[in-house]
DNA sequence: ATAAAGAGGACCAATCTAGTCTCGATTGCT
DNA sequence: AGCAATCGAGACTAGATTGGTCCTCTTTAT
Protein backbone atom coordinates (compact mmCIF):
# COMPACT_ATOMS: atom_id res chain seq x y z
CA UNK A 1 0.00 0.00 0.00
CA UNK A 2 1.13 3.42 0.76
CA UNK A 3 -0.93 4.28 -2.38
CA UNK A 4 -2.18 7.38 -3.72
CA UNK A 5 -5.71 7.73 -4.17
CA UNK A 6 -7.29 7.03 -7.55
CA UNK A 7 -8.31 10.54 -8.40
CA UNK A 8 -4.71 11.59 -7.80
CA UNK A 9 -3.61 9.25 -10.29
CA UNK A 10 -6.14 10.07 -12.93
CA UNK A 11 -4.38 13.89 -12.07
CA UNK A 12 -1.02 12.81 -12.68
CA UNK A 13 -2.25 11.00 -16.37
CA UNK A 14 -4.19 13.78 -16.69
CA UNK A 15 -2.22 16.52 -16.23
CA UNK A 16 0.67 14.66 -18.16
CA UNK A 17 -1.56 14.51 -20.54
CA UNK A 18 -1.73 18.35 -20.93
CA UNK A 19 1.56 18.39 -20.72
CA UNK A 20 1.91 17.10 -23.90
CA UNK A 21 0.07 18.96 -25.96
CA UNK A 22 -0.65 22.59 -25.56
CA UNK A 23 -3.75 24.58 -26.42
CA UNK A 24 -6.90 24.43 -24.20
CA UNK A 25 -8.56 21.18 -24.06
CA UNK A 26 -12.58 20.99 -22.71
CA UNK A 27 -13.50 18.06 -20.76
CA UNK A 28 -14.80 15.95 -23.68
CA UNK A 29 -11.78 15.88 -25.32
CA UNK A 30 -9.69 14.75 -22.62
CA UNK A 31 -12.19 12.17 -21.24
CA UNK A 32 -11.96 10.65 -24.47
CA UNK A 33 -8.16 10.91 -25.24
CA UNK A 34 -7.03 9.38 -21.41
CA UNK A 35 -10.16 6.86 -21.57
CA UNK A 36 -11.70 8.16 -18.11
CA UNK A 37 -15.38 8.88 -17.42
CA UNK A 38 -16.01 12.59 -18.17
CA UNK A 39 -17.78 13.30 -15.04
CA UNK A 40 -14.75 12.25 -13.14
CA UNK A 41 -12.16 13.72 -15.22
CA UNK A 42 -14.30 17.67 -14.67
CA UNK A 43 -14.02 16.44 -10.65
CA UNK A 44 -10.04 16.51 -10.99
CA UNK A 45 -10.23 19.21 -13.39
CA UNK A 46 -11.74 21.58 -10.99
CA UNK A 47 -9.48 20.59 -8.01
CA UNK A 48 -6.41 21.12 -9.93
CA UNK A 49 -8.20 24.95 -11.22
CA UNK A 50 -8.65 25.70 -7.31
CA UNK A 51 -4.72 24.95 -6.58
CA UNK A 52 -3.60 26.69 -9.52
CA UNK A 53 -2.16 23.83 -11.49
CA UNK A 54 -4.42 24.51 -14.47
CA UNK A 55 -6.20 27.59 -15.55
CA UNK A 56 -9.69 27.12 -17.02
CA UNK A 57 -11.42 29.17 -19.73
CA UNK A 58 -15.01 28.91 -19.69
CA UNK A 59 -17.93 29.24 -22.51
CA UNK A 60 -17.79 27.70 -26.02
CA UNK A 61 -14.13 27.05 -26.76
CA UNK A 62 -12.55 26.63 -23.70
CA UNK A 63 -11.15 23.99 -21.99
CA UNK A 64 -8.11 23.67 -19.51
CA UNK A 65 -4.81 24.12 -19.93
CA UNK A 66 -1.22 23.89 -17.49
CA UNK A 67 -1.20 26.78 -15.56
CA UNK A 68 2.56 26.32 -16.05
CA UNK A 69 5.34 25.17 -17.92
CA UNK A 70 5.48 21.46 -17.61
CA UNK A 71 9.10 21.24 -16.18
CA UNK A 72 8.03 23.46 -13.45
CA UNK A 73 5.33 21.33 -12.18
CA UNK A 74 6.29 18.66 -9.98
CA UNK A 75 4.11 15.71 -8.93
CA UNK A 76 3.81 16.91 -5.75
CA UNK A 77 1.58 19.94 -6.98
CA UNK A 78 -0.52 17.64 -8.46
CA UNK A 79 -0.91 15.10 -5.12
CA UNK A 80 -1.32 18.20 -2.52
CA UNK A 81 -4.01 19.63 -4.82
CA UNK A 82 -5.89 16.65 -5.00
CA UNK A 83 -5.40 14.96 -1.54
CA UNK A 84 -3.60 18.00 0.81
CA UNK A 85 -0.11 18.19 2.26
CA UNK A 86 2.38 14.43 2.21
CA UNK A 87 1.86 13.52 5.40
CA UNK A 88 3.56 9.89 5.97
CA UNK A 89 2.33 9.78 9.39
CA UNK A 90 0.08 11.94 11.66
CA UNK A 91 2.36 13.93 13.34
CA UNK A 92 3.58 15.19 10.27
CA UNK A 93 0.84 17.03 9.06
CA UNK A 94 -0.10 20.29 10.68
CA UNK A 95 -3.84 20.04 10.41
CA UNK A 96 -4.44 16.58 12.71
CA UNK A 97 -2.29 15.93 15.97
CA UNK A 98 -1.26 12.40 17.27
CA UNK A 99 -2.33 11.57 20.70
CA UNK A 100 0.78 10.35 21.32
CA UNK A 101 3.33 13.25 19.95
CA UNK A 102 4.11 14.20 23.30
CA UNK A 103 6.47 10.97 24.21
CA UNK A 104 6.66 9.50 21.22
CA UNK A 105 10.11 8.82 19.81
CA UNK A 106 10.16 7.75 16.17
CA UNK A 107 7.92 11.07 15.79
CA UNK A 108 10.94 13.21 14.44
CA UNK A 109 12.53 10.99 12.46
CA UNK A 110 9.18 10.30 10.44
CA UNK A 111 9.71 14.02 9.43
CA UNK A 112 12.39 13.47 7.82
CA UNK A 113 11.56 10.49 6.34
CA UNK A 114 8.61 12.20 5.07
CA UNK A 115 10.96 15.18 3.76
CA UNK A 116 12.80 12.79 1.99
CA UNK A 117 9.75 11.63 0.17
CA UNK A 118 8.48 15.11 -0.75
CA UNK A 119 12.37 15.94 -1.69
CA UNK A 120 11.80 12.67 -4.07
CA UNK A 121 8.39 13.40 -5.38
CA UNK A 122 9.35 17.39 -6.00
CA UNK A 123 12.15 16.13 -8.01
CA UNK A 124 9.85 14.92 -10.76
CA UNK A 125 8.04 17.19 -13.01
CA UNK A 126 5.10 16.66 -15.04
CA UNK A 127 7.91 17.06 -18.02
CA UNK A 128 9.86 13.80 -16.84
CA UNK A 129 6.39 12.01 -16.29
CA UNK A 130 5.58 12.64 -20.13
CA UNK A 131 8.81 10.96 -21.81
CA UNK A 132 7.58 7.44 -21.60
CA UNK A 133 11.61 6.63 -21.70
CA UNK A 134 11.74 8.34 -18.42
CA UNK A 135 15.52 9.51 -18.93
CA UNK A 136 15.40 11.89 -15.78
CA UNK A 137 13.87 9.08 -13.79
CA UNK A 138 16.43 6.93 -14.02
CA UNK A 139 19.14 9.45 -12.40
CA UNK A 140 16.65 9.43 -8.94
CA UNK A 141 15.96 5.79 -8.48
CA UNK A 142 19.68 5.57 -8.95
CA UNK A 143 20.08 8.03 -6.16
CA UNK A 144 17.90 6.33 -3.68
CA UNK A 145 19.56 3.22 -4.55
CA UNK A 146 23.15 4.60 -3.73
CA UNK A 147 21.51 6.42 -0.48
CA UNK A 148 20.30 3.17 0.55
CA UNK A 149 24.13 1.60 -0.03
CA UNK A 150 25.96 4.27 1.59
CA UNK A 151 23.99 3.95 4.67
CA UNK A 152 24.42 -0.30 4.71
CA UNK A 153 27.94 0.74 3.87
CA UNK A 154 28.41 3.18 7.11
CA UNK B 1 -1.89 12.48 2.50
CA UNK B 2 0.28 9.44 1.25
CA UNK B 3 -0.38 8.22 4.28
CA UNK B 4 0.50 5.05 6.10
CA UNK B 5 -2.55 3.65 8.07
CA UNK B 6 -2.23 3.92 11.90
CA UNK B 7 -2.00 0.62 12.49
CA UNK B 8 1.18 0.72 10.31
CA UNK B 9 2.22 3.37 12.34
CA UNK B 10 2.04 1.63 15.93
CA UNK B 11 3.80 -1.43 14.18
CA UNK B 12 7.12 0.70 13.64
CA UNK B 13 6.68 2.37 17.22
CA UNK B 14 6.72 -1.24 18.59
CA UNK B 15 9.07 -2.36 16.63
CA UNK B 16 11.05 0.28 17.15
CA UNK B 17 10.38 0.06 21.27
CA UNK B 18 11.78 -3.65 20.94
CA UNK B 19 14.71 -2.95 19.32
CA UNK B 20 15.68 -0.69 21.99
CA UNK B 21 14.85 -3.55 24.84
CA UNK B 22 15.95 -7.11 24.45
CA UNK B 23 14.10 -10.21 26.10
CA UNK B 24 10.45 -11.14 25.27
CA UNK B 25 7.69 -8.29 26.32
CA UNK B 26 4.34 -9.26 26.48
CA UNK B 27 1.11 -7.10 25.32
CA UNK B 28 0.31 -5.69 28.17
CA UNK B 29 3.95 -4.35 28.88
CA UNK B 30 3.84 -2.85 25.47
CA UNK B 31 0.91 -1.53 25.70
CA UNK B 32 1.89 0.61 29.15
CA UNK B 33 5.50 1.51 27.46
CA UNK B 34 3.90 3.05 24.07
CA UNK B 35 0.39 4.01 26.18
CA UNK B 36 -1.38 2.06 23.01
CA UNK B 37 -4.83 -0.15 23.53
CA UNK B 38 -3.83 -3.41 24.67
CA UNK B 39 -6.01 -5.09 22.00
CA UNK B 40 -4.63 -2.81 19.55
CA UNK B 41 -1.04 -4.07 20.18
CA UNK B 42 -2.39 -7.31 19.92
CA UNK B 43 -3.61 -7.20 16.69
CA UNK B 44 -0.28 -5.39 15.35
CA UNK B 45 1.67 -7.90 16.66
CA UNK B 46 0.16 -11.00 15.58
CA UNK B 47 0.71 -9.23 11.86
CA UNK B 48 3.98 -9.07 12.89
CA UNK B 49 4.31 -12.26 13.91
CA UNK B 50 2.87 -13.92 11.13
CA UNK B 51 4.90 -11.92 8.94
CA UNK B 52 8.32 -12.86 10.78
CA UNK B 53 9.02 -9.42 11.72
CA UNK B 54 8.92 -10.37 15.70
CA UNK B 55 8.88 -14.16 17.48
CA UNK B 56 5.93 -14.77 19.93
CA UNK B 57 6.32 -17.03 22.83
CA UNK B 58 3.69 -18.78 24.65
CA UNK B 59 2.76 -18.71 27.86
CA UNK B 60 3.56 -17.65 31.49
CA UNK B 61 7.11 -15.00 31.22
CA UNK B 62 6.29 -15.36 27.22
CA UNK B 63 6.23 -12.45 25.05
CA UNK B 64 6.96 -10.70 21.20
CA UNK B 65 10.90 -10.11 20.58
CA UNK B 66 12.18 -9.09 17.08
CA UNK B 67 12.98 -12.25 15.17
CA UNK B 68 16.11 -10.20 13.62
CA UNK B 69 19.02 -7.73 14.77
CA UNK B 70 17.40 -4.42 14.60
CA UNK B 71 19.99 -3.52 11.83
CA UNK B 72 18.57 -5.94 9.68
CA UNK B 73 14.81 -4.80 9.91
CA UNK B 74 13.62 -2.20 7.56
CA UNK B 75 10.94 0.15 7.97
CA UNK B 76 9.97 -1.24 4.54
CA UNK B 77 9.47 -5.10 6.42
CA UNK B 78 7.06 -4.03 8.88
CA UNK B 79 5.00 -1.64 6.50
CA UNK B 80 4.44 -4.89 3.81
CA UNK B 81 3.43 -6.87 6.87
CA UNK B 82 0.84 -4.77 8.20
CA UNK B 83 -0.62 -3.24 4.77
CA UNK B 84 0.73 -5.65 1.89
CA UNK B 85 3.49 -4.70 -0.84
CA UNK B 86 4.46 -0.93 -1.28
CA UNK B 87 2.74 -0.04 -4.35
CA UNK B 88 1.93 3.99 -5.11
CA UNK B 89 -0.22 3.27 -7.85
CA UNK B 90 -2.65 0.55 -8.56
CA UNK B 91 -0.75 -0.54 -11.97
CA UNK B 92 2.62 -1.46 -9.91
CA UNK B 93 0.98 -3.74 -7.62
CA UNK B 94 0.27 -7.34 -8.45
CA UNK B 95 -2.64 -8.21 -6.92
CA UNK B 96 -4.95 -5.75 -8.17
CA UNK B 97 -4.96 -4.58 -12.34
CA UNK B 98 -5.62 -0.95 -13.49
CA UNK B 99 -8.00 -1.24 -16.30
CA UNK B 100 -5.69 1.77 -17.94
CA UNK B 101 -2.75 -0.65 -17.93
CA UNK B 102 -2.75 -1.35 -21.42
CA UNK B 103 -2.33 2.01 -22.97
CA UNK B 104 -1.50 4.53 -19.89
CA UNK B 105 2.01 6.29 -20.56
CA UNK B 106 2.67 7.35 -17.83
CA UNK B 107 2.63 3.97 -16.00
CA UNK B 108 6.52 2.70 -16.46
CA UNK B 109 7.22 5.91 -14.79
CA UNK B 110 5.33 5.23 -11.61
CA UNK B 111 7.14 2.03 -11.73
CA UNK B 112 10.57 3.73 -11.40
CA UNK B 113 9.00 6.29 -8.54
CA UNK B 114 7.54 3.13 -6.72
CA UNK B 115 11.12 1.47 -6.76
CA UNK B 116 12.84 5.09 -5.63
CA UNK B 117 10.56 5.17 -2.63
CA UNK B 118 11.11 1.43 -2.00
CA UNK B 119 14.60 1.57 -1.38
CA UNK B 120 14.76 4.72 0.44
CA UNK B 121 12.22 2.84 2.35
CA UNK B 122 14.02 0.16 2.85
CA UNK B 123 17.53 2.04 3.54
CA UNK B 124 15.82 2.95 7.47
CA UNK B 125 16.50 0.26 9.40
CA UNK B 126 14.52 -0.03 12.66
CA UNK B 127 18.38 0.44 14.56
CA UNK B 128 18.04 3.92 12.91
CA UNK B 129 14.79 4.46 13.98
CA UNK B 130 15.44 3.84 17.20
CA UNK B 131 17.79 6.48 17.55
CA UNK B 132 16.03 10.02 18.49
CA UNK B 133 18.97 12.02 16.82
CA UNK B 134 18.65 9.63 13.67
CA UNK B 135 21.92 10.99 12.58
CA UNK B 136 21.91 7.91 9.51
CA UNK B 137 18.73 8.97 8.21
CA UNK B 138 20.30 12.80 7.71
CA UNK B 139 21.96 11.44 4.90
CA UNK B 140 19.31 9.22 3.39
CA UNK B 141 17.36 13.27 3.66
CA UNK B 142 20.41 15.04 1.85
CA UNK B 143 20.71 12.37 -1.00
CA UNK B 144 17.15 13.03 -1.87
CA UNK B 145 17.84 16.22 -1.69
CA UNK B 146 20.67 16.14 -3.88
CA UNK B 147 19.19 14.20 -6.43
CA UNK B 148 16.45 16.60 -6.39
CA UNK B 149 18.91 19.76 -7.24
CA UNK B 150 20.71 17.52 -10.06
CA UNK B 151 17.62 16.93 -11.79
CA UNK B 152 16.92 20.54 -11.87
CA UNK B 153 20.45 22.02 -12.93
CA UNK B 154 19.97 19.13 -16.28
C1' DA C 1 -29.79 34.60 -28.39
C1' DT C 2 -27.72 30.25 -28.12
C1' DA C 3 -24.88 26.63 -27.25
C1' DA C 4 -20.56 25.23 -25.28
C1' DA C 5 -18.10 24.99 -21.66
C1' DG C 6 -16.61 25.21 -16.46
C1' DA C 7 -17.92 26.00 -11.04
C1' DG C 8 -19.80 24.39 -7.10
C1' DG C 9 -21.55 21.18 -4.45
C1' DA C 10 -24.92 17.50 -3.08
C1' DC C 11 -25.32 12.75 -3.11
C1' DC C 12 -24.64 7.65 -2.92
C1' DA C 13 -22.68 2.92 -2.75
C1' DA C 14 -18.80 0.46 -1.73
C1' DT C 15 -14.79 -0.06 0.60
C1' DC C 16 -11.44 0.56 4.17
C1' DT C 17 -9.98 1.59 8.92
C1' DA C 18 -9.51 1.50 13.79
C1' DG C 19 -10.63 -0.66 17.46
C1' DT C 20 -12.93 -4.18 20.44
C1' DC C 21 -14.23 -8.68 21.77
C1' DT C 22 -14.57 -13.81 22.21
C1' DC C 23 -12.85 -18.21 22.22
C1' DG C 24 -9.35 -21.56 21.89
C1' DA C 25 -4.41 -23.21 22.04
C1' DT C 26 0.19 -23.12 24.38
C1' DT C 27 3.30 -23.11 28.04
C1' DG C 28 5.88 -21.94 32.31
C1' DC C 29 5.32 -22.45 37.26
C1' DT C 30 4.17 -24.67 41.53
C1' DA D 1 -1.90 -32.14 37.39
C1' DG D 2 -3.68 -27.66 37.67
C1' DC D 3 -3.52 -22.82 37.02
C1' DA D 4 -2.62 -18.55 35.28
C1' DA D 5 -0.29 -16.09 31.76
C1' DT D 6 0.11 -15.35 27.19
C1' DC D 7 -0.45 -15.68 22.20
C1' DG D 8 -3.48 -17.07 17.74
C1' DA D 9 -7.37 -16.66 14.76
C1' DG D 10 -10.89 -14.24 13.44
C1' DA D 11 -15.64 -12.10 13.90
C1' DC D 12 -17.70 -7.81 14.50
C1' DT D 13 -18.98 -2.79 14.57
C1' DA D 14 -19.08 2.19 13.86
C1' DG D 15 -17.24 5.60 11.40
C1' DA D 16 -14.43 7.57 7.75
C1' DT D 17 -12.91 7.61 3.08
C1' DT D 18 -13.17 6.86 -1.79
C1' DG D 19 -14.79 6.68 -6.42
C1' DG D 20 -18.10 8.15 -9.09
C1' DT D 21 -22.50 10.45 -10.65
C1' DC D 22 -25.64 14.21 -11.18
C1' DC D 23 -27.88 18.69 -10.97
C1' DT D 24 -28.01 23.63 -11.22
C1' DC D 25 -25.86 27.97 -12.10
C1' DT D 26 -22.48 31.06 -14.30
C1' DT D 27 -19.45 32.48 -17.98
C1' DT D 28 -18.37 33.35 -22.75
C1' DA D 29 -17.52 32.83 -27.97
C1' DT D 30 -20.06 33.22 -32.06
S1 LIG E 1 3.62 10.91 17.15
FE1 LIG E 1 4.38 8.78 16.94
S2 LIG E 1 2.51 7.53 17.04
FE2 LIG E 1 1.83 9.65 16.64
S3 LIG E 1 1.70 9.78 14.38
FE3 LIG E 1 3.76 10.48 14.96
S4 LIG E 1 5.02 8.63 14.80
FE4 LIG E 1 2.90 7.92 14.85
S1 LIG F 1 -2.02 2.25 -15.47
FE1 LIG F 1 -2.01 4.51 -15.46
S2 LIG F 1 -4.05 5.02 -14.67
FE2 LIG F 1 -3.74 2.84 -14.18
S3 LIG F 1 -2.89 2.84 -12.11
FE3 LIG F 1 -1.13 2.85 -13.50
S4 LIG F 1 -0.63 5.03 -13.75
FE4 LIG F 1 -2.69 4.96 -12.87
Amino acid sequence: MLRISKLTDYGIVIATHLASCGGPHPVSDLSAETEIPAPTVAKVLKALARAEVVTSQRGARGGYQLAHRPEDISVVRVIEALEGPIAVTECVDDESVCSHEARCNVRANWQRINDAVYAALDGIKLSDMAEPGGARLVQLVRSAGEANRARIGV
